[in-house]
DNA sequence: CATCGGAACTAAACCGGTTTAGTCGGTCGG
DNA sequence: CCGACCGACTAAACCGGTTTAGTTCCGATG
């Protein structure tokens, strides 16, 4: 004796199993006086409809996936993921909505197509976008509803496909404006892969923050978001001629191993360098100095990206998204410039 | 015409669907020629049983459940879940088990009640145990099997239950032991929510080692693994008349955290003071100074935690795990006591 | 040579819902 | 007073697999 069927409910109601489907469902052709009853009996009985049988009669999987195409050292220390799928939840677990879980390598184009193939899920999110990533299209030819997340998306609107655009350039343009006015002219930039959309946005924007100011570009350092790249990176800069007076980061993570480098040699923090990061990790203001960041609303991206996803599986009209700004937070790694 | 069903490969293969079935599934009745043609149509016509048919059929969801029980802002720092998801995905996937997420406040039993009424999952992990923590109760009554992680579990073995021992002591211990062998006599602790079992569970391993080792028991403060509590329960330390010399934390984000504002009221570490910090996340080799601290492979675990599930799942006798055990990493936060 | 047993399949029931095609009783219009 | 129509509901098909109960055909056995 298991959990009760719908057939439990339509003989303890005395009618049939469809009458019972159709009064769960709100749909006419039954009285609302027998609605009533089979709705009582349902709820006595403590049945809820099997997401199982139903997903197969619908033909729907009731699920939506996301895919995290890192390699595991990476994912190891990420600050985004957990909030994200924190805010995902959110938005999918009262309209019923399973949130299944991929790890795949990067780019794994069969894990997409098994999780078209299984028919486990009925969208999903893509995230890590590269330049020329190749997996809107496949997930277009496959005919599976997804959201893009990423800033700067390709204008191309594909079937069945939205961006959501959680556009990093505003933040990072606070930041370079924030140190242009405490005076530095030589902004330096450790960037994240540039085949990444978001480690070429930020890197964009700050060149651009820098030329709309009429400021010559700084140097930029690619690097790989990790905390060992960015010390490397930082590194690079120090042992220039002239380094930087400033160094704006794409992440917190570099950022804070590149602050540590320049303190391990001698350099002060802000005295001689200012730094900023890019996240806001929560352990970013309790370091010594603090770093100053940009924080962004991780959460709410999640759930309007949850939102959106379920509106194109449904085929309603997208809502446009409007996403708590990214937002500058200036702590004690950034200050005025030095004299030299 | 969607993705082919069985009976299209029945049909196209000149034989019953239940034959295709027997066929796919290795089962004795098929003779190896009829057996390989059947495959070979299959595979041919590109189909793969479709799990929503089968979870109805076999009764079972072919998922597995992981509630991560943490308010969003605790989790957002945390290094744990992802790589531990990583690990379980490992095992999942080529068993052909999908990973379900939900995210749920502290404890939140309709969360479970939830996934178990209706029927989305096989099988759960609970990760975050309290001392009396209700949930495997819950979950025994509910016959969801269940794979406990965490350290010290009650020896209460539950029908369909198995803890996952990830024992942190040693690496607690080896931490304590280093700092003794660096002439330290006087080590304090700043510990996570006591009513947590890995909160406790160090915090034991720290007392147990001291005592060992024929040393008084230093202070203890409690704090909650967040790096606000961690600097506050440095600052509690640093106020005594006596501070410590070495502080163990039982976390690397309170360690930094607490590091940090050791660094900032001008005690040097580790001239001064030493530090330790437990999971060596990413940033603590990176930082000035670098953070020894105890590093343990959640991958493993994750991957571990899944296959013991799934065998529970299956019936089938748990395999002992052996888990890489955690180990210390010294880094630049500890050296010698100093001189008084 | 009739019979029994087993291997190789097939047909059909089943999982628990949704959905379509009817059935039935009553009302309304002509 | 009869047929059309409608609302309320039932019966049965269907989703795509698994599984059980037969059915056939074969060789071996007494």
């Amino acid at each position: 004796m298991g959990r009760p069927t719908i057939n439990d409910v339509a003989t303890a109601a005395g009618v049939s199993k469809g009458a019972v489907s159709f009064a769960l469902n709100g749909r006419p052709g039954i009285s609302p006086d027998t609605r009533r009853r089979i709705l009582e009996t349902a709820e006595q009985l403590g049945w809820a409809p099997s997401p199982r049988a139903r997903a197969l009669s619908v033909s729907k999987a009731l699920a939506v996936g996301l895919v995290i195409a890192r390699p595991p050292e990476i994912l190891r220390a990420d600050a985004f993921f957990p909030s994200f799928i924190a805010g995902l939840e959110a938005a999918l677990s009262p309209r019923g909505h399973a949130l299944l879980l991929q790890v795949a390598e990067q780019a794994d184009h069969p894990a997409y197509r098994r999780l078209v193939q299984e028919g486990r899920v009925d969208g999903v999110f893509v995230t890590d976008l590269r330049v020329d990533d190749a997996r809107p299209a496949l997930l277009e030819e496959l005919g599976l509803p997804a959201v893009l997340i990423g800033p700067e998306l390709g204008e191309q609107p594909r079937e069945r496909q939205s961006g959501l655009g959680v556009d990093d350039a505003p933040g990072i343009r606070a930041a370079v404006e924030h140190l242009i006015a405490l005076g530095h002219r030589d902004i330096a930039h450790v960037a994240g892969p540039l085949e990444m959309v978001h480690g070429r946005s930020r890197r964009r924007a700050w060149s651009q923050t820098l030329a709309d100011a009429g400021l010559p570009e700084g140097t930029c350092v690619e690097a790989d978001f990790s905390a060992e790249s960015g010390a490397r990176a930082m590194g690079v800069l120090l042992d220039q001629a002239v380094p930087p007076t400033a160094v704006v980061f794409a992440n917190d993570l570099m950022a804070m191993a590149g602050l540590s480098l320049a303190l391990a040699r001698g350099v002060s923090v802000p005295g001689d360098l200012s730094v900023t990061g890019f996240d806001d990790v929560e352990i970013s203001a309790h370091l010594q100095p603090s770093l100053t960041s940009v924080h962004t609303d991780v959460v709410a991206w999640g759930r309007a990206a949850a939102t959106r996803l379920l509106q194109l599986i449904d085929l309603e009209e997208p809502t446009p998204a409007d996403l708590p700004a990214a937002r500058l937070v200036v702590r004690s790694s950034t200050g005025p410039t030095p004299r030299r």
